[in-house]
DNA sequence: TTAGCCAGTCACCAAAAGGTAAGTAGTATC
DNA sequence: GATACTACTTACCTTTTGGTGACTGGCTAA
C-alpha cells in the first residue's frame, strides 16, 4: 500500500500511480489465472527487460496489488501472486480489453 | 483515428497509447461536461503547460476522441469538445475513478 | 498606441522511464 | 569442474515525456 503522503488527491491519479505505466496492466494479466515466478513472468512478457520486470513488481507489492512469496522448495523459488486488490483491478482491465478492441476494429474497418 | 500501422496488436496497449499519459484523462474530464477553449482548459488544469496541452489536444484529435471547431465569432475561438468516441470512455473514467477512491480510502484507514 | 485577450509555437532543459549487457549468488545436475 | 537454472542487481546509456519562458499574430477596447 502506498504511504499517505505518497496518495495523490486524484482518485485517478492514484490509479496512475499504481498501474499506469506500459508493463503492470500486463504482468496483471499474467497472474490472472495463476502465480508465476520471476522468469515465466519474464518470458511471458515479450520485450520486458529483468530490470523493469524486477522494479514494477516490487512496485506493485508495495502497492499491495501482488504477492510474493519464496518457497523453500529445491530448487527455491519466488511466486508472485494477484492479490486480492489486484483481483478487485479486474472489471477496469475488462474494460480496457473492450474499448481497445471496439477501437481497433473501427481502425481496421476504416 | 490512428492509423492501421500505428495501432497496437494489444487491446490494452491501444487504451495507453490513446489515453495513458499524465494528462489525457484530465483533459476528457475537464471536456465532460461543456465545450471548453484552449486558455480555459488551460486554466482550468493545474500544472499543464501550453505546450503539452497543446500537444495532447493534437494527439487526442487525430485519435478522434476530441473535436476541435474554430467559431469565427468576434473574437474569434477555439472549442474542443469530446466526441462520441470520447464520451464512449466515461465507463472506464467512471471504473477509474471509483477504483481509486476505494484505494483512498484503504490508506487512510490504515 | 498601449494594453489585453485569444490560441497557440519555439528553443532549450530536466526528469522519468526504459533498454542493454554483464555480474552476483545459491543450488543442482552432468 | 563445467554448465545451467533459480532470482535477481548494477552501471551505463538512450528515449520519451514533461516543464519554462519567451515569443508570434490576430483582434479589440481604452
Amino acid at each position: 500500500m502506498l504511504t499517505k503522503e505518497e496518495l495523490p488527491p486524484c482518485p485517478v491519479a492514484t490509479c496512475f500511480q499504481l498501474f499506469g505505466n506500459k508493463w503492470k496492466i500486463y504482468i496483471i494479466q499474467q497472474l490472472i489465472d495463476h502465480p508465476m515466478g520471476f522468469n515465466a513472468l519474464h518470458r511471458s512478457i515479450p520485450g520486458i527487460s529483468q530490470k523493469v520486470l524486477s522494479s514494477n513488481l516490487k512496485e506493485m507489492d508495495a502497492a499491495g496489488l501482488i504477492t510474493r512469496t519464496v518457497i523453500p522448495e529445491t530448487p527455491i523459488r519466488t511466486e508472485y501472486a494477484l492479490s486480492e486488490l489486484g483481483h478487485s483491478l479486474m472489471p477496469i482491465i475488462d474494460s480496457l480489453v473492450e474499448w481497445g478492441t471496439d477501437y481497433q476494429q473501427l481502425v481496421r474497418n476504416s
